[in-house]
DNA sequence: AGATTCGGCGT
DNA sequence: ACGCCGAATCT
């Protein structure tokens, strides 16, 4: 049989194509094609290929059955409705080939993409109307809790807190929540985070809470909390620098084993 | 069980 | 006409 696995120069090194030519039945003479993950893993359609790599590749240009990539594959979509979303289907998740560039990590809330060309007429796309100022439940924070990074393997990876001195306002109390309705109120609006200052919201929440701030008692932030703060994103940014030249070591020790395996058959 | 292969639905 | 994926068949 035609078992050749050949490179693929598209996609990510170590990914392999593989078109096998259907020898009976009535479909006999037509092909079907598959790749290959670096892992081993076979993937037997575009949808598929796409929800595994994710936003890594860009694959809407991408080609499917011939693995090259085809410049002016764009705007493939039958015609939509001018200012609804693009790419994104009313059940269910963003169609990663069309979706707007929308940061997909980072920041459990989306935010804008620079896309970076070299033609001169680049673009900012400006993120699509923000989920802001739209009425809230009351201790709505409560659905984020238990939010955690974590790698592919769902292992957790590091947990957060809180400095001592912010107390909770809702129902549950716990850090956890009012750590996920900090972080979102930081990342959803764009006035100053202060806490509740209401006297009147500490004594009964559920009828003074101010919504546009996170369910804790007013605080202050003091000189000593942006130091620690400092250190800690000196710090992540070094694990972060060390995992890049970790990763683009083990790529190029990889490509060029493959080189070399390469001119030996 | 996992891999391979073709049918056939939906677009 | 063809992409995609279910399921029958093979190993």
């Amino acid at each position: 049989m035609e078992r050749k696995r050949t490179d693929c120069p598209a996609l990510p090194p170590g990914w392999k194509k593989e078109e096998v030519i259907r020898k009976s039945g009535l479909s006999a003479g037509k092909s079907d094609v598959y790749y290959y993950s670096p892992t081993g893993k076979k993937f037997r359609s575009k949808p598929q290929l796409s929800r595994y790599l994710g936003n890594t590749v860009a694959l809407g240009c991408f080609d499917f059955r011939t693995g090259k990539m085809m410049p002016g594959k764009l705007q493939k979509n039958k015609q939509r409705l001018r200012h609804d979303l693009h790419g994104v289907v009313k059940g269910g998740k963003p169609d990663l080939n069309t979706a707007l560039p929308i940061r997909q990590t980072a920041s459990i809330f989306k935010q804008p993409v620079t896309k970076v060309t070299s033609h001169p007429s680049n673009k900012v796309k400006t993120d699509v109307q923000r989920a802001t100022d739209q009425p809230r439940q009351l201790f709505w924070e409560k659905r984020l809790k238990g939010l955690r990074s974590s790698d592919v393997s769902q292992e957790v990876l590091r947990t957060m807190d809180l400095p001592k001195g912010l107390q909770s306002l809702a129902p549950d109390s716990s850090d956890d929540t009012l750590l996920s309705a900090i972080a979102s109120a930081l990342h959803t609006s764009s006035a100053p985070i202060t806490g509740q200052m209401s006297a009147a919201a500490e004594k009964n929440p559920t009828i003074w809470l101010n919504t546009g701030q996170p369910p804790c008692k007013a605080f202050t932030v003091t000189e000593q909390h942006i130091r620690e703060q400092e250190v800690k994103v000196y710090q992540a940014r070094r694990s972060l620098e060390e995992a890049l030249t970790a990763d683009g070591l083990a790529r190029t020790t990889e490509t060029t084993r493959d080189l070399l395996k390469g001119k030996t058959s």
